[in-house]
DNA sequence: CATGAAATGACAACCGATTGCCAAAAACTG
DNA sequence: CAGTTTTTGGCAATCGGTTGTCATTTCATG
């Protein structure tokens, strides 16, 4: 038995053992597995068999080091801990594994030098990458992209493609809400300054605010964080507002502890509304009035624009941008405007 | 000027590039880079500066390639999307990224198969393994172990390296937290089947239950989502308890969710206690009495353990186990039992 | 049955590093 | 200064696949 099983080896077998157990050249079985039209039916069968009676499982670096694609993509996202982008870590988790590649997470820190280095680092080891909320200026994400394939998510850069978090015209929404419920001093609790999803949603917000004749100040920049809930929520105390929107829940959640330690009622004294409807975001005290968005989904639409780059014969104008639609989702934490004294 | 400028080409340079502007074999180069001390260190400068001047950076595939080792380490958890995991992740992350690893996260979707296939996957692309609440049998894990170097998290297999988090000896806080606001039915909702921490737990809390003299009932199996919470909290009614010990926050906070729509005041009528401390526990309505423990840590302490099998001339015996402390922290979700109709 | 086209399989170079082995050079010894 | 030890650098094989090239086989056709 031993004699006629060529395996019972301690080492993983490898192409060159099917090819002697059938007795056909190693480039035969390479073919046979990666273009099966290359080969006898006959022959790829027994090859098959081989393999699959051996266990064999083909070594990635291998293959990436001799055909130059790895089966991997990165997913590069500001801070792992931030429960927004759980949804969008699955979301591209399991569009890529649907496709039979493999993710490389990594946490950038909110630093771009991290994001820097890590994009350099994975030009060898990823076939492209996912860059979620990008702190890097426009240059280096273009000089970047010029080097591998990427996608963007929440950074609009012209020439790289994008899944864009329609969060600007949502907040226009929550602007309306705030105004039906009679708010005329409303706050707009900004993000990181290196953030372009907190520009972006600050001019959506300023010109609603222009059209629609109040006045919204902004405050911040605020990490995105729930520990900067608290300054935000001093911040906004005492700029005499009614309302805040802010930058995401992360900061809004936070605002929520804050103002209840400070004896502030919400939703009587002060509304806020959050951002991206996260974990937590249904059943914080009161729970919070947010703006959602299907993110789980933004994650596997921007692994598919990467893969349609990575593979342009699979059919399909490659769509260059895309934009995921957001809606106001009203809880507790907003209410009619105190009546002034 | 191109001609004694090899450099200029579009392909990322390698050690024959650099060997090639020095004068030297590649060979040569690659011992300078990686065991300096076999090295004239004059010419080892001169290596140096030229690599740094073509900003050559190795190409991982090939070192692993040629050396065995990837510079990788697979990290497995169930859910992504429990947050219980994401200190953890954060853990391993951190210190993985000090040691110069890169992390490979893989979410096993709470499933035995994926998680095996996984773990044959990475074989090959990972020098060792960090795996979380694995679902697979013991024989597996050992299998498995033996096959690459591995460390469980909240895991105990003899013989394999773990690192445990103490909630065996935290539930028996709980309990008799819950004993002096005297509740004498108690029950505790169970979590999956396949989850050992569960089993641990449990045994833990009926043998303190038996030596003090209360009784405590077991429910369950459910699922560690929100979503079982309903189920669980409708459970708990039924049976007539006033107090429950779940096997995790995302448990809980469902209970909190479903019992707050039937009318049932926590803890005035309820009293319910989580596990984990993850985030949206101290915001939660009311804020959950829970059995927090470093997590972050505990990720540190798992890569470490693993790092140290890896490269076992680094001084320091081996760990085998750590066991991570936890202490209960109470907030607002257990108070008094009822008074008895 | 001869002929050409299509299908198939083998060989070998190659991807980019590591590493064992050996030779040349340098430094040291008496 | 000869003889020896140590240091240093280069050659070439190797990791496990992919892929271009070419020889051979197979088959249909005239």
């Amino acid at each position: 038995m031993a004699t006629t099983q060529p395996a019972a080896v301690d080492r993983p077998p490898t192409i060159h053992d099917i090819a002697a157990l059938c007795g056909v050249a190693a480039s035969t079985v390479s073919r046979a597995l990666s273009s099966p039209d290359r080969v006898n039916i006959r022959t790829r069968q027994r090859i098959e068999a081989a393999a699959a009676q051996l266990h064999y499982i083909p070594n990635s670096q291998a293959k990436a080091l001799s055909s130059g694609r790895t089966g991997a993509v990165g997913v590069l996202v500001p801070d792992i801990t931030n429960p927004f982008y759980f949804d969008l870590i699955r979301g591209t988790q399991l569009q890529l594994k649907a496709a039979g590649y493999t993710q490389l997470l990594v946490d950038t820190e909110e630093s771009d030098e991290v994001e820097a280095s890590t994009m350099e680092q994975l030009r060898k080891s990823a076939d492209g990458i996912v860059v979620a909320a990008s702190r890097l200026s426009d240059e280096a994400l273009l000089a970047a992209a010029a080097k591998m394939p990427m996608v963007t998510v929440n950074r609009d850069v012209p020439g790289i493609p994008a899944v864009l978090i329609d969060t600007p015209s949502a907040t226009s929404q929550a602007l309306d809400h705030l105004i039906s419920l009679r708010h005329t001093r409303i706050a707009y609790i900004a993000g990181p300054a290196t953030s372009q999803s907190s520009t972006r949603r600050w001019a959506a917000l300023s010109e609603a605010a222009e059209e629609r004749g109040v006045e919204v100040r902004r405050l911040g920049p605020f990490a995105p964080k729930t520990q900067s809930g608290a300054a935000a929520a001093d911040a906004a105390v005492h700029s005499g507002v009614t309302a805040c929107i802010a930058f995401n829940d992360l900061i809004a959640i936070g605002m929520l502890q804050r103002l209840r330690e400070r004896g502030i009622r919400v939703p009587e004294d002060m509304s806020i509304v959050g951002c991206d409807d996260i974990f937590g975001a249904d059943f914080c005290n009161p729970p919070l009035t947010t703006m959602a968005s299907p993110i789980e989904q933004a994650g596997r639409v921007a692994v598919s624009m990467l893969l349609a780059q990575l593979n342009p014969l699979a059919g399909g104008g490659t769509r260059s941008r895309s934009v995921m639609p957001t809606h106001l989702t009203v809880r507790g934490s907003t209410g009619p405007a105190p009546a002034p004294h």
